[in-house]
DNA sequence: AGCTCTATATATAAAAG
DNA sequence: TCTTTTATATATAGAGC
């Protein structure tokens, strides 16, 4: 007679897992599962998300939809009237609580930095392994100027970021406060990010 | 003889709900399951994650962890240049226009996404050894298509910033930016890897 | 690291309060 | 809208490849 080959799903504590290699795996899964959950979230209700995981071995896994081009064009659209539309926006109570944003936006900044040292130090190193070659370089270069591009996009970024918070202070400052009382909707201790879409990678793919 | 009370959890397609009532319980109900995943991911696994969902209706939702003040400590104690900068736009002023700050967001999530792909690329050519020429090998395509796509985003991105900032500094042109010159987002900036500290938020929002 | 399998823990669709 | 109930669909722990 049989005994069970398996007692099934157990059940456990949510608590930090002790043993390496069972964290490993659990995190694997879950972080799968979590992704998956966002694509059908995605689907379902036609929604945008990005979800970030910093893993504890340093890597980064993202999960993300739309593509750039996308809300980049969808930003551009909306752009002519983005004033009156944040303004009437931020009235209803709609939105999240900025200074997080702030922070968020500056984590993200400060990730993506460090993403982009990453790929420079392995691009470099595969520059020197190979720059012997001459039909390389353009490509190399090109890489080079890629980065140089987003390095002044970021900082340009950072810049508007400050005109814009600067201009809505003194704005509410003479007015009404139009963010009123705090309105984060959580209560105050989180937020998250996420989005994704059902695309290359299996039913999904990830994000950081 | 009593009929059935409920049919129960009843399989669905993982498409768009078209019935707006469902549509909206559907995503109340899965958005509060990703974040609880979520939050069961970063207890179990000691992981950092952010989620950002922007909903049918405009709102945005969001999840993170750790706190964004401990995040935002840890970027600014690297970034001694950013940091009088940051404070001041945190401390002070403690408001951006949301809309722009989620759009900025969700484009931050992307590009770090692009960045993390062609980290891999790389690290994959690397692995592989480097007897392949680019042209030749998929992954190679990928990579040059992503940079097209970063080339491509970054200078939509440019041109939306150059039109945001001069429509805002047309408006505020009264009012001195006190954000100075130092835009410098470089920083001697390391990759976060340490465990995180036993975090209690246990979940909260009490949902579910 | 990723996949399989089993048995069981959880998530959640529908309906109702 | 948020809750609760019910019955069922899914996710996943543990073990092995």
């Amino acid at each position: 007679m049989a005994k069970k080959p398996s007692l099934g799903r157990q059940k456990i504590k949510i608590a930090k897992i002790q043993i390496k290699n069972h964290l490993q795996v659990t995190f694997s899964k879950r972080r799968s599962g979590l992704f998956k959950k966002a694509s059908e979230l995605c689907t379902l209700c036609g929604v945008e998300i990005a979800i970030v995981v910093f893993s504890p071995a340093g890597k980064v896994f993202s999960f993300g939809h739309p593509k750039v081009e996308l809300i980049a064009d969808r930003f551009l659209a909306r752009n002519p009237n983005l004033n009156s539309t944040s303004l009437h926006l931020v009235e209803s109570h709609r939105l999240a609580s900025i200074p997080e944003l702030n922070m968020q936006l500056m984590y993200m900044l400060n990730e993506l930095e460090t993403e982009k040292k990453r790929s420079e130090a392995l691009d470099e190193m595969r520059k020197d392994g190979r720059s012997q070659f001459w039909w390389e370089a353009p490509i190399e270069e090109l890489n080079v100027h890629e980065l140089e591009q987003l390095k002044d996009s970021m900082e340009e970024l950072k810049k508007t970021i400050a005109i814009q918070a600067n201009k809505l202070f003194a704005e509410s400052s003479d007015s009404i406060s139009i963010f009123g009382t705090n309105n984060n909707i959580n209560g105050g201790v989180d937020h998250y990010s996420g989005a994704s879409h059902v695309q290359s990678y299996g039913y999904v793919h990830g994000m950081m």
